[in-house]
DNA sequence: GACCTAATTTAGAATAATTATTATTTAGTA
DNA sequence: TACTAAATAATAATTATTCTAAATTAGGTC
C-alpha cells in the first residue's frame, strides 16, 4: 500500500486528497520549504487548496513525527520530511537550507560543507525542563 | 568609562538614553528575552520608549555582535547578551531558554541539563553557501 | 449504495511579529 | 549656539500564524 496512506492510517487520520498532495510534495524533497512555499507549489495543480489546510496538515504531520519543523531563521519555519537524525546548514545570504549528511559530518572538514564559509554553529537542546517535569 | 557607552562608541553609534536603557536591561540578563519582553520591561521606567526603537537597537546590537539572535522556536526570536560560544536549551513546555555552560557540556551528562528530559538536539551551521560565495 | 457523524477543509477574521515610512527630535560636531 | 546626520516615535503595511464557523467529506454502519 502507498506509504503516505499507510502513515495516515497509522496515525488514525483520514485519507484526504489534500493530505496526500502535501505528503507527495514532500516525498524526496530536500528543499526545506516554508508553509508559503508549499502553498504556492500545490496551488498550481490544486487551486482550491487553502493555506489553513497546509498549516493544519503540516502541524499534524509534525506531531506524528512525519515532518521536522525547523525554526532556523527569524520569522518563519522550514519543514523537512527527513526525520532521521541529521544537522542543517542555513545560508545567511540566500536563505536556502541544506542537509548535513551525518556520516560526512564526522570528517574534520565535512564534505557537505565544502565550499561554504561557516559563519556560526548553533546547537540547541529541545527539552522539558526540571520545573516543567514537576508541574506537568 | 561605562562599558555600554564604550561599545556604542566603538561601533560608531550615538549614545542615546534608549540604547543605554536597552543595553542595561541586558546586562547580566540570562533570561533570553523576546522583543516584546524587552519592550514591556523598559516601558515601566521609560513609558515613552517605542517598539520600533527596540527593534532598531536590537538589530544594531546584533549586527555589531553585542547580542545574539536566537530563532529557537516558531514565531519569534530570543536575544542573548552572552555572545561567547555556548549552546542553549529550550523548554518545549514553558518556552524558557537556558544557557548551557560550555565546560559542563563536555560531561557525559551535562550538569546544565540535570533534571531535564532531552526531547531533541538540533545543530545548525549558519553559512554562506558555495553558490553565494561565487555570486556575492 | 444511502445515511450518519465526526473529522476535515475552506474562507476569512483576528492576532502577533516584523518591517517600512515619515515627521519630529536629538546627539555630536563645527 | 547652530547645523546636520542619525535616531526616535508613531503608525501604516506586511508577513506569519492562529482562530472561528460554516460547508464539505471520509469512513463507518445499516
Amino acid at each position: 500500500m502507498d506509504q503516505n496512506i499507510q502513515k495516515l492510517k497509522d496515525a488514525g487520520l483520514k485519507i484526504t486528497p489534500q493530505r496526500i498532495a502535501i505528503m507527495e510534495f514532500f516525498e524526496g524533497n530536500k528543499s526545506h520549504p516554508s508553509i508559503n512555499t508549499i502553498y504556492e507549489n500545490l496551488k498550481v495543480n490544486y487551486p482550491s487548496i487553502s493555506v489553513s489546510t497546509i498549516y493544519n496538515t503540516v502541524e499534524t504531520l509534525v506531531k506524528n513525527n512525519y515532518l521536522l519543523e525547523l525554526p532556523i531563521a527569524k520569522g518563519k519555519s522550514f519543514y523537512d520530511p527527513d526525520v532521521s537524525e541529521h544537522d542543517h546548514a542555513y545560508c545567511v545570504k540566500c536563505g536556502r537550507v541544506y542537509d548535513i549528511d551525518p556520516e560526512k559530518e564526522k570528517q574534520a572538514a565535512p564534505e557537505s560543507l565544502r565550499g561554504c564559509e561557516i559563519v556560526e554553529v548553533r546547537k540547541t537542546y529541545y527539552i522539558v525542563c526540571g520545573d516543567c517535569r514537576k508541574t506537568f
